[in-house]
DNA sequence: ATAAATTTTTAGACTAGACTAAAAATAGTT
DNA sequence: AACTATTTTTAGTCTAGTCTAAAAATTTAT
């Protein structure tokens, strides 16, 4: 497996989302900063190794065999995230460009041992789950903090769009995972909300709560 | 810098020897498993870049920018190795092909974190030497084990050819890095030699006594 | 239902890096 | 000094992955 081809069965499986949907050609090519032809090629290459169900015009998604492939490629990612915030303090904005590098490093049995050298971790530094040898993630239902009610109390849970400036300005206030976030108030007409996070009030904009998963208490 | 760039400086690192001797296209592409034509191609490249001293027919050598650049590699080959051995616990003889991968990730930082967190160690599993930022390297005065006198006690200080099942076999024996080696006996005939290590007593083919650097005490 | 707009695929070209085979330069031998 | 043997370079080809431009299919709109 190249790195190419690495690459686009992880962008395959962050597109179809869990839920096994058909990923367009225009899709994953915008997803990888490619043209769509090239995402033509790929993927052609990719049915012929039966790592995706790929039919023309219509669209590709990945067969088990291609699954398994990417969700060892996410593992990997993520417990590379971890090594980096856990062992080296990076902070969490800094560690998805490496981990993108460190994603394609092949030798099975280091992924084992950097895994048990971090403690069998489920979550990276963001909040999403580590897939594990098989592939499977343990899910854990999480809802945004934009729907939650007032006076309701949750958890830090996970960071959606994890773009880093968001994640920089996340620290700088102090939010991080496993705060606790009581809504105070809710403003009706704009979505944004004024919280209580690790005892300090804060106001946040619609656009920070819908960005923020949080576990009811 | 791409990765062939990379493994092409790094190679000309470890044939120049530290003595900036001239390297030959053939000795060149035999440690790179590659083609003379192919070397070629690629040194005038680098020369191109400024990274190498290249002149056709003569052969070529790096220049001060190249061996900066390559012994930053070996630094982080050599800091990843470190990793691999003290925190992941693997054995000595099974870090070189994964650092090999991990010492093209580029990061500034994360050489500068991970050599933090291993202690700044300065050498590796093998005894060689990891360089500094600047690429200084503190070259540690030691001599082949071949060449001790009888009754001489000396400190086991690194592996001159670090072949994994070289590696295998003396950790089968229990050598390592530290071991106490004492000359008990040398046979004239084919200099194999007769060792008290760590307590025990070994016999030692010439083979084996001259891929072994010690330090006398 | 047919025309227009969009998406997708194909065809052909480019680059990095490798290769083979042939040409050129250097080194060794007489 | 000249002739052979070896080493090195050049020339041309190949593959993976990308691109652009054009063709084909699909979707949308009238």
């Amino acid at each position: 497996m190249t790195r190419a081809e690495e690459n686009y069965l992880k962008a395959l499986y962050h597109l179809s989302d869990h839920n096994d949907a058909m990923v367009s050609t225009t899709e994953l090519a915008d997803r990888l900063e490619t043209k769509p032809s090239s995402a033509t090629d790929m993927l052609q290459k990719l049915h012929e190794k039966s790592l995706v169900a790929y039919t023309k015009y219509k669209g590709a998604k990945l067969s088990s065999e291609g699954r398994k492939k990417a969700s060892q490629i996410v593992r990997k990612h993520r417990l590379w995230e971890v090594f980096l915030v856990d062992k080296l303090n990076f902070g969490w904005e800094e560690v998805h460009e490496i981990a993108e590098q460190l994603e394609h490093i092949k030798s099975p049995e280091l992924v084992e041992r950097l895994d048990e050298f971090l403690g069998c971790p489920t979550t990276d530094p963001h909040g999403d789950p580590i897939p594990d040898q098989k592939g499977h993630v343990v899910t854990i239902s999480k809802s945004l903090l934009a729907d939650q009610p007032v006076e309701s109390s949750t958890i830090l849970m996970g960071i959606k769009d994890s773009d880093a400036d968001f994640l920089t300005y996340l620290s700088q206030k102090g939010i991080k995972l496993g705060s606790c976030i009581t809504v105070l108030e809710k403003e009706p007409f704009d979505q944004s909300m004024t919280i209580e996070i690790d005892g300090q009030t804060l106001f946040i904009s619609k656009t920070l709560s819908t960005n923020i998963y949080v576990q009811t208490l």
